[in-house]
DNA sequence: CATTTGATGTTCT
DNA sequence: GAACATCAAATGC
């Protein structure tokens, strides 16, 4: 396997690495329950400065946002809706607060350990589509805020880019409140075999 | 079957 | 005090 190195979260065209991200693999290595991996099936760009979505937008600052102006490369997460952690992975230069949302996975390794998490009955290569779902699944908690994705707690493992008709573009959803940004095309699918 | 609502913490007004 | 990048369970047709 090879791993992403940090030159490829760098670019700081976010859409073009949300789109570039969909069917690498992202792996954790948590809680003592062994490596989970899944392929990513689903992203969203969130370009900090320009992008009423974002938590970050018009440059605003704070200590949970602090995460997205580090240098691409690194995990940012936090807590939605007060239970939910959602993992997000920082890209682009240092001061810019990119970020790409992670919203699905199809899981390919490690079902045990995603049944002892989630509570349910994992199976074989399922698709979980929801953050709050995929974090769970992974084991993601805010305790890996500001990890970098180049070590051994969570990784990214590179894999051919899909071509085009495979991926589906959408507007993203529940953000609402964010006006007419909600309706730009910054949500990449992964259109499985059904 | 569609729609509403409860859980719950961090941040901003 | 209100709002929020959510999910699952309960309620209403």
């Amino acid at each position: 396997m090879e791993k992403l190195d940090q030159d490829f979260f760098l670019e700081a065209d976010v859409v073009g690495i949300a789109r570039s991200l969909l069917g690498k693999i992202l792996a954790t290595n948590l809680g003592g329950l062994g490596i989970t991996k899944g392929r990513i099936t689903e992203t969203e760009a969130y370009a900090g400065l320009t992008d009423k979505a974002s938590h970050a937008y018009g440059g605003r600052r704070t200590k949970r946002t602090e995460t997205m102006y580090l240098a691409g490369g690194v995990a940012y997460v936090y807590l939605c809706y007060g239970m939910h952690h959602l993992f997000n992975i920082v890209v682009g230069p240092q001061n810019i607060p990119n970020a790409i949302l992670i919203r699905g996975i199809q899981q390919l390794q490690g079902f045990e350990a995603m049944s002892i998490r989630t509570g349910k009955q994992v199976l074989a290569n399922a698709v979980v589509s929801g953050p709050g779902k995929v974090s769970k699944a992974l084991g993601i908690t805010t305790n890996l805020d500001k990890t970098s994705l180049l070590e051994d707690l969570i990784w990214l493992e590179n894999e051919p880019v899909y071509p085009n008709e495979n991926i589906v573009t959408s507007k993203r959803v529940g953000i609402d409140y964010a006006a007419e940004d909600a309706l730009l095309p910054y949500r990449f699918l992964l259109q499985t075999d059904e």
